[in-house]
DNA sequence: TTGAAAGCGGTACCAG
DNA sequence: CTGGTACCGCTTTCAA
């Protein structure tokens, strides 16, 4: 069996009460005391349990995550942001991924309220409304990230997608393409997704290009999606000479796709993606994209909210960080 | 206040230990009181408390995860196996990453323990010895995965690292190279570097084909390292033909680096890299790589560790799992 | 089928 | 500076 405090106090021939403050105010206890607990401690392999510390305390010290999935790049690495934040401030992280499936979100809210994480990041506004609901209901802070949140008591940090999908149509229009198409991630699954088709549109409209629906295709993010939905715009009579792709993994899909059908990205065909993820500035050609503060929002997520959870602020952080479009060579300049 | 089985008892009228038993053995209790009981709970929005009955249980239900780093995608790939086959049964995940960074280990190693997770997956042997140490003076099952444990005692799944690199060679040598060049990943670092650089070795051997220190190098994980190192080799007197890359984030950035040299891969140099994460396929050229089974190797290490747990098992598992080297196009046939 | 009560391993308040 | 002792919320015999 684990030893407990009560066996370290018996052997140290004290309380409990002075083996606990010893963990958490060593300075409470007197020096010689103390090293002997922490001697003794030490030879029993003491290993303190967090379980009923949280029990006691009300606090657990745990963050609960929930991002789409864990294998898109750009999630691992506002994961790990959250992460380094945390665990600079003695917090850790259980990983929850939804997988863009339905029910899941509140299965893990469900999971984290039982589990008693002291605070919960979302990626996104809560989508099921029975998660508004269930949160309301209990006592549990929480913070958005990726988006702004739906009630202005609800803290965020975000970037704005309307803008950053609007600069890419600024900037492929600035390069002289007037026919534009779009593959977004699909709107249900997440309101970014909507956002920067917002942002396209606004971005068409403001320079008067017709908006077609024909060359706007909706499908779930990956490389797979982007190549199919790049062939079909290709297959149109009147195909796009440029295409804004709502994340980078459709991108990579679009520029295989491009590629089969022997079309020079760069040279006569423009692609722009979003996220900025690593391996885009290796791709051929690199390619231009919208980076993101991924990292960022993730750092300053946990941090704002374990402010939050340690009473350390009373406002509701509103962050909207700043996003940039980095140009590259996949988007030529049409004379 | 948030309601407590007591609260709920009081309300129904009953004793606690009959909620405690809807919850747990709900067939237990007659079917009247036990939907009375149900009812109840939902009104109060009744939560379990996971810490509470953990204490008691002295079960979790959670597994630890100890990653190099969840920025890698195949970590991310393995990741999602065990929280996937976690999930199925259960179980939840506390997500921890080393960083490649000493000391880090042996830190989340004790925070587990603290959080009485029920097991821990490795990704890799224990680096630090001080966590071996550790890990057997106190009772927790672990799983190693990506590496044949050091102990027989020590359950793994994993694939052959020396193997798969040696019909890395194998297959350069079929395409008529001689002079191959590796950046590996550094032997301090993860075990499976030095496995895959022995396995190099090996190939090299099997040949007849004198190994060059010079063009071997060693470097962390990362685009950037892989740019470099394929400078320095291409800037070599004698440069190799054929670069053997310890991973694809390595080949990615060894892939950028030829071309800025003017190389055309395919065609006068080739590469191969490891891992085949999903952006490999859309690399230009297509990159030849190793297909390891990530996924598996997480999933099957969770359930393996999780029959441990429930004491399904007592033999200690040892998977060897396959891998595929994929042809695609980055290595050129020489006359 | 249900209840009483002794844990599980800590914390924290009140005394001294 | 230290001890005594009610909790924290749930589980699990043992009896009834």
């Amino acid at each position: 069996m684990a030893t407990t405090i009560s066996d370290i106090a018996r052997l140290a021939g004290v309380s409990r009460a002075t083996v606990s403050r010893v963990i958490n105010n060593p300075e409470q206890v007197k020096e010689k005391t103390r090293n002997k607990i922490l001697r003794i401690m030490e030879e029993q392999n003491y290993v303190y349990n967090a379980l009923a510390g949280g029990l006691s305390k009300n606090s657990t010290r745990t963050l609960g995550l929930i991002i789409p999935t864990i294998t898109n790049p750009i999630f691992a690495v506002s994961t790990k942001g959250i992460q380094n934040a945390a665990a600079a401030r003695g917090y850790s992280i259980i990983l929850g991924s939804t997988e863009y499936a339905e029910g899941m979100e509140l299965n893990l809210v469900r999971l984290y309220l039982e589990k008693r994480v002291d605070g919960i990041v979302f990626t996104g506004n809560p989508q099921d409304p029975r998660t508004a609901e269930y949160l309301a209901s209990r006592q549990i802070p929480y913070i958005v990230t990726w988006e702004v949140s739906q009630s202005d008591r609800v803290p965020f940090v975000t970037f704005n997608n309307i803008k950053a999908a609007y600069q890419v149509v600024d900037y492929f229009i600035s390069m002289g393409h007037r026919r534009i198409g779009m593959i977004s991630g699909r709107f249900y699954e997440t309101g970014r997704a909507k956002k920067r088709w917002e942002g396209y549109v606004e971005g068409l409209k403001n320079w008067d290009v017709p908006y077609d629906e024909n060359i706007v295709i909706q499908k779930e993010y990956s490389v797979a999606s982007g190549r199919e939905a790049m062939g079909r715009l290709l297959r149109d009579p009147n195909p796009p000479t440029a295409v804004f792709c709502g994340n980078d993994i459709l991108a990579y899909g679009a520029i295989a796709a491009a590629k089969e059908h022997k079309r020079s990205i760069g040279t006569d065909l423009g692609i722009i993606g979003f996220d900025d993820l690593e391996m885009s500035a290796v791709m051929d050609p690199p390619l231009t994209t919208v980076r993101i503060p991924g990292h960022e929002m993730g750092s300053m997520g946990a941090n704002a909210l374990i402010d939050i959870i340690e009473g350390k602020t009373t406002e509701t952080v509103q962050y909207v960080l700043e996003t940039d479009l980095i140009l590259r060579s996949s988007v030529p300049k049409l004379k």
